[in-house]
DNA sequence: GCTTCTCATTGACGCAGATCAAGTGTCCGC
DNA sequence: GCGGACACTTGATCTGCGTCAATGAGAAGC
């Protein structure tokens, strides 16, 4: 990120961008892996990018390669057949996408912003994942984590007010500008919502005029300032936590 | 199941119960781990049993164990600071419990029915894990199911109704019964619920006397019959499907 | 038998959030 | 400048489910 000129003999070609330049290499899929393990991964990865509202996956379609979000914002969605929506995960940079061992996918996968996707093709990584205990080993510890994630979400979504799930969905994302910029989430954070309110609705299970009125309601309560519908401003991160119905502890053990 | 006296040398020693016989050997987190690895599992392992209501380990606290589910039901639950409650997992016989790489759980762990688990303590676990990438194949592999489920939990509890809520939920029992004895779901199954009806409210979002309601509605419409408040009969598989709000196709994917 | 406890059902009522319907602000192409 | 598309806000009304309260039904203890 700042202008970087690494101690590598640099004479090595660079078909693609390297992996140890990577600004996810710490904590992606592959941050375990040593030098030969990368090497393989390196030799087989491929970028690709996707515009906002591209799909990359549909739903009960085969898909034939997986991996890492490098950069941008990726909505994974589950449609019912009378069009209910419900957005299941929302996955940043280091995010790991697609499902192995399972080549039909259960969700569209959606580029909510501009997306850049380190790929992999299924078959080969699937090889590579067999023989290669450091990627397995990250990729358990991320799937993990993810079910932690996905149950703390049962939880707003079955229990949580529209006001606590907005309130909960923005402490989120100031944590995440938080720890991106290595602040703790302490008085007068600013963020950017990557979700347009429909997409908050989706993921929030609630719908787009009810995520409206309770942002207008956190705003008029001086909870959250607006600069404008996108640039979000927290005043007083206890105050967001306590509006979102967590115990105001010292959060941060995650 | 099938009264077996299985073809192996019977005069190995009994400490306890060998894993050969065990009834979940073919679907746990061991079922791909070869005679040399079993027996390194078989040397640590240990049962423990509950009672109905008992508490396996609870939220925020440190627990020294995890393993398989042998047998009954156990419910995974998280709980509000102001007593709201929401399940996020019912585990069944095979299932496994706990979060390995990490010691404080996020969630209480209950016995629902009487429960008999299979443990290990885990650093041995872990350290086992770590050499034995049979065991940790499994455990990825399960993880990735429960992954699954959760998303699409996240979906019903985002997005269904009430009785759609019910109709999933008995649904799915319909199908692990029709699963255990190796029949598909057709019509004429029977079952026992393994919850109350607050525990099922506490499962699907719900209040205990919307799961009432909405129970009976559907015995009203002649969805599913009850002989008493516990024992469940599904007339017609497909009308249970429909009122869940699913695909009422070959269903059955997962 | 009677009491007590737990679990489940049913009814009356209220409210949070969905639905329906305008209306505002901004950007873009012309 | 103007029309249209899009994202968002706001208001009025409706409704599904929660809340409060009473009742029933089975099991356990005495």
């Amino acid at each position: 990120m700042s202008g970087s000129e690494r101690m590598i003999a640099p004479n090595l070609r660079k078909a693609h961008e390297r992996c140890a330049d990577c600004g996810i290499r710490t904590r992606a899929v592959c941050s375990y892996c040593g030098p030969q393990d990368l090497q393989l991964l390196d030799a087989i990865k491929f970028y690709k990018t996707y515009d906002p509202g591209q799909e990359i996956v549909a739903a009960g379609e085969r898909t034939d390669f997986l991996g890492s979000v490098v950069e941008g914002v990726v909505s994974l969605c589950k449609t019912m057949p009378d069009g209910r929506r419900q957005m299941v995960g929302l996955m940043f940079p280091s995010d790991f996408v697609g499902r192995p061992m399972r080549p039909i996918a259960p969700y569209d996968a959606v580029a909510v912003t501009p997306v850049k996707l380190c790929l992999f093709h299924r078959s080969r990584f699937e090889r590579l994942l067999k023989d290669t205990p450091s990627l397995e080993k990250r990729l358990l510890e991320m799937t993990l984590d993810e079910l932690d994630a996905a149950r703390d979400w049962m939880l707003l979504l079955g229990r949580k007010t529209a006001r606590e799930k907005i309130a909960t969905f923005l402490a989120i994302l100031t944590r995440r500008a938080a720890g991106l910029d290595n602040t703790r989430p302490h008085d007068g954070l600013r963020f950017e919502l990557p979700l347009t309110r429909e997409q908050m609705a989706d993921y929030l299970g609630l719908t787009i005029e009810t995520v409206s009125r309770q942002i207008t309601g956190l705003k008029k309560d001086g909870v959250v300032e607006f600069a404008d519908a996108r640039s979000c401003h927290v005043p007083d991160f206890v105050a967001l936590l306590d509006a979102a119905g967590e115990d105001a502890d010292g959060g941060m053990i995650g």
